[in-house]
RNA sequence: GGGCGCGUAGCUCAGCUGGCAGAGCAGCGGACUCUUAAUCCGCCGGUCGAAGGUUCGAACCCUUCCGCGCUCACCA
């Protein structure tokens, strides 16, 4: 029962701030000096101000005679401090400054100005039909000129958020936003007559509406539906985030995903990606006879991994359940029913700390074949990452740290003790006890790994490889012929009994996957859980305990099997070349807000 | 948990060696029928994260705390 790869735990490609520095860049311009922005709304919640004690009059100020006379502004050094006003409601969970809720209420009164004195409904129920996607009609004419849009009368209805407004008294250019494209739409008093003008200058950045026109192209050349109708279509009683910046600060992306997917493409486009990376998954592993399963996240006992899992409760049962740390041991149970060909993808639940190489709860894929083992899984591993990257992507080229990796099959297949020989002299085939192996790393000076650190020879070699060789596995490779006491949980490999059938999967420095031949036999099953459940007996919180169930089923004969778990996330960061999981994470888990 | 960094207007950020708290955007009022960070004029907006200390004087120096980020450890 391997554990799988685990998403949740990126050996990140070291740049730290590299997405949000592309983010920054590209909001501001040249001129964006790195600066890691600050995050006001929470103090501005806890604030209790008493303007007398910390804000006193200037003239009530110790200051220096000569400086006090001649250089005052009479309007500023006369303002009076603002603060929060207690009576204003709190929205969001934070109390408002009068500021913020100045413009809260300066759109809200908008708002009942379009409904009172333009008749608008603020939020109606229908949309008129038929109406032009507007991503279809941007990019149907985008070749177009003025005199083929002329010709061919086009023409267009169109809905979206209004993304920009530029007003010029009787006439303004407004940017529609849907889906992600833009278009811009022409408002002009003459065309539309001063009452619809009027209610249309009631509409703000934010709102949704819609319009139908000509199209044209405007002197710069900018393909635009000249308006000759227009409606309302939702009210926002909040602004977008700051139109030239953007919306850069990273706890609030995450926060309000919904604003950062509004305003940074890159956002919007790796949440595409991803989603169509996992419907490319899907597709391979159909087309390849996969049968997609779903098994419990509600599990009376966890398995297949090595992990802390939450803990849950179901009430009418009076039961203890946890939330699956993998899907493992139930898709082994559907191997041993005859479905000869399962995966699912899904959430597994670990109760480990929240970094940026933690999330507690992540994406994984597992596949199980019948009648396979592990080189099957290799040539699947390799091919599923392949495929889904032409399909995303379009090439199996993709760029991590400003270089190119190429995903194209096959992969090099190389054994963990050559690689661990290459890059750091030691020859864990020939030193095979622990202290000489400590004494080696010593001698050989391995960065980064101390040998007295490791409480067991297997644990020193895992240390050398994680810190000597993984970050250093950038083009795809499989490792393989890892040393049995370093993976008890996979098939012993026939003719090298020190060794098991099991290979893990790198690319960009991150292990994307792991796969053993599965353990079929129960009696040494058996034994495993019992290794683990004397280990929990020690003290190990993370081993888990024996499964009769389980054992069971497998007493009944489970094929030779192949078994891959995949970290989706991961992948989805190596397609994307996010530097972050949770910048490829909808909604990332954060630290609650309120203490 | 350890180390490093950051916190100034709603947003993005300046603020020099301790001496007047600023800009742009957003908001409000006005002008403007080819703009696209529209432009122009005017206005509004601050507990400089919090508390304490040093100082004639603190956004700036010191201490503690809070929050966020990075990193190490942990997490095979």
């Amino acid at each position: 029962m391997p554990e799988r790869a685990q998403p949740a735990q990126e050996q990140g490609a070291g740049d730290e701030g590299a997405a949000r520095a592309a983010l920054r860049a590209r909001a501001a311009g040249a001129r964006g000096r790195g600066r890691t922005p600050g995050r006001r709304e929470e103090e501005d919640r806890l604030r209790q101000p008493d303007p007398l004690v910390h804000h006193p009059p200037l003239a009530a100020r110790q200051g220096p005679p000569h400086q006090a006379g001649d250089r005052q502004r009479p309007g500023r050094a006369r303002r009076r401090p603002r603060r929060a006003d207690p009576r204003l409601p709190a929205a969001g969970g934070r109390r408002l400054v009068a500021n913020e809720a100045e413009i809260l209420a300066a759109r809200r009164k908008r708002a009942e100005r379009l409904r009172d004195e333009a008749g608008a409904e603020l939020f109606p129920a229908r949309v008129p039909r038929p109406l032009d996607s507007l991503r279809e009609v941007s990019e149907r004419w985008a070749e177009s000129d003025a005199e083929a849009l002329e010709e061919a009368r086009a023409e267009a209805r169109v809905a979206g958020r209004i993304a920009a407004v530029r007003s010029f008294g009787k006439a303004a250019f407004v940017t529609l936003q849907a889906d992600g494209a833009r278009l811009q739409v022409w408002v002009k008093r003459d065309r539309l007559g001063s009452e619809v003008y009027r209610a249309f200058r009631l509409y703000e950045a934010g709102d949704f509406i819609w319009a139908r026109g000509g199209l044209l192209r405007t002197r710069s050349g900018e393909l635009t539906v000249e308006a000759e109708e227009i409606g309302f279509l939702a009210k926002s009683y909040r602004p977008l985030p700051e139109k030239f910046h953007g919306l850069v600060d990273v706890e609030t992306r995450y926060r309000q995903r919904y604003l950062d997917l509004l305003v940074n493409p890159e956002a919007r486009d790796w949440a595409v990606k991803r989603s169509r990376m996992v419907s490319a998954l899907r597709a391979l592993l159909d087309e390849r006879g996969f049968l997609e399963v779903e098994t419990p996240v509600l599990q009376p006992l966890y398995g297949g991994a090595h992990a802390t899992p939450f803990v849950t409760r179901h009430k009418t049962y009076d039961q203890q359940l946890y939330l699956r740390i993998s899907f493992e041991l139930y898709l082994k149970r559907l191997i041993i029913g005859g479905l000869d060909r399962v995966y699912e993808i899904g959430r597994d639940f670990r109760n480990e700390g929240v970094s940026r190489k933690h999330n507690p709860e992540f994406s994984m894929l597992e596949v199980y074949q019948a009648y396979a083992d592990y080189t099957d899984m290799m040539e699947l591993t390799e091919n599923l990452v392949a495929g889904a990257a032409e399909r995303v992507g379009g090439g199996t080229r993709v760029e991590r740290d400003g270089r190119g990796i190429d995903l194209a099959p096959p992969w090099p297949r190389r054994p963990m003790a050559e690689l661990i020989r290459e890059r750091t002299g030691v020859d864990i085939e020939q030193v095979t006890e622990l202290e000489p192996l400590r004494d080696e790393v010593r001698r050989a000076g391995v960065a980064g790994v101390d040998p007295a650190a490791s409480p067991t020879w297997a644990a020193l070699v895992d240390a050398i490889f994680s810190q000597a060789v993984e970050p250093e596995l950038i083009d795809p490779v499989f490792v393989l012929d890892y040393p049995a006491a370093l993976s008890p949980l996979a098939k012993r490999d026939e003719s090298r009994p020190h060794l098991v059938e099991r290979f893990e999967a790198f690319i960009g420095g991150m292990e994307i996957a792991n796969a053993f031949s599965e353990l079929n036999d129960p009696d040494d099953q058996r034994a495993r859980f019992e290794e683990q459940a004397a280990a929990a007996r020690s003290g190990d919180a993370e081993a888990h305990p024996v499964d009769e169930d389980f054992l069971r089923a497998l007493e009944h004969g489970m094929p030779p099997t192949g078994g891959m778990g995949m970290g989706v996330g991961r992948l989805a960061m190596i397609l994307t070349g996010a530097a972050h999981l949770r910048e490829v994470k909808l909604f990332p888990h954060l630290r609650p807000r309120d203490a």
